[in-house]
DNA sequence: TTGACGGTTGCACGATCATCAAACCATAAA
DNA sequence: TTTATGGTTTGATGATCGTGCAACCGTCAA
């Protein structure tokens, strides 16, 4: 399970993985929940597809995955965001709730 | 040559036009100058390709484009984008510049 | 009026992407 | 040990994307 280290952060990575509705809605409930077990996340998709888009999210740095038991709990990367992109992940938040 | 309403802009496809590393990079560019002929960006591609670029920071509301006699000046949408997501583009801006 | 200049448009090509389906893999419960 | 649960992985498919090439178009200068 592929972790990029925070220095490793990419720009054109973590905008690309906020561009999609499907993630941006992911993103906005974890900060809303603060963590998530993987299937909480209200969308209607194949279960592989939501799956797909955790891994983008995780794979551009936007959350951690750990495994608890039999679930995997996510989070944002807050502080590492802010570390690398001062206030975009703030900014992002603030303009998905419309 | 269309320019999407202040209203209309839409996060993901603002999102996706500021992923890419070259549209980054013209972003960039026109922050630092103000505003920017069309072909006065430092990359080397194609001119159809960097039109192209252009055309989706354009349509995605990012830029604006008036014709000049001959030339295209680009400039970007601060204020617009600032009243949709407010802080976005300064945060991109930011982040930029590694 | 002819030509050069700055850009756009159309087409094509390979790469990436979002989605689904089916198989698989751990872990926990029966 | 068997079964169910939560999630990943591996194709496959259609759509979109980034790029280059060639042709085109409007404007300005000879």
């Amino acid at each position: 399970m592929f972790h990029p280290a925070t220095a490793d952060l990419s720009l054109p990575s973590v905008m690309h993985a906020l561009s999609d509705p499907v993630r941006l809605a992911i993103v906005a409930q974890l900060a809303a929940a603060g963590s998530d077990p993987c299937g909480d996340v209200d969308v209607d998709l194949h279960k592989s597809t939501i799956s797909h888009h955790y891994r983008v999210l995780r794979e551009a740095g936007v959350t951690v995955t750990t495994v608890e038991g039999r679930t995997r709990i996510v989070r944002l990367r807050r502080e590492d965001l802010d570390t690398r992109f001062p206030g975009l992940l703030d900014a992002v938040l603030r303009a998905v709730q419309n």
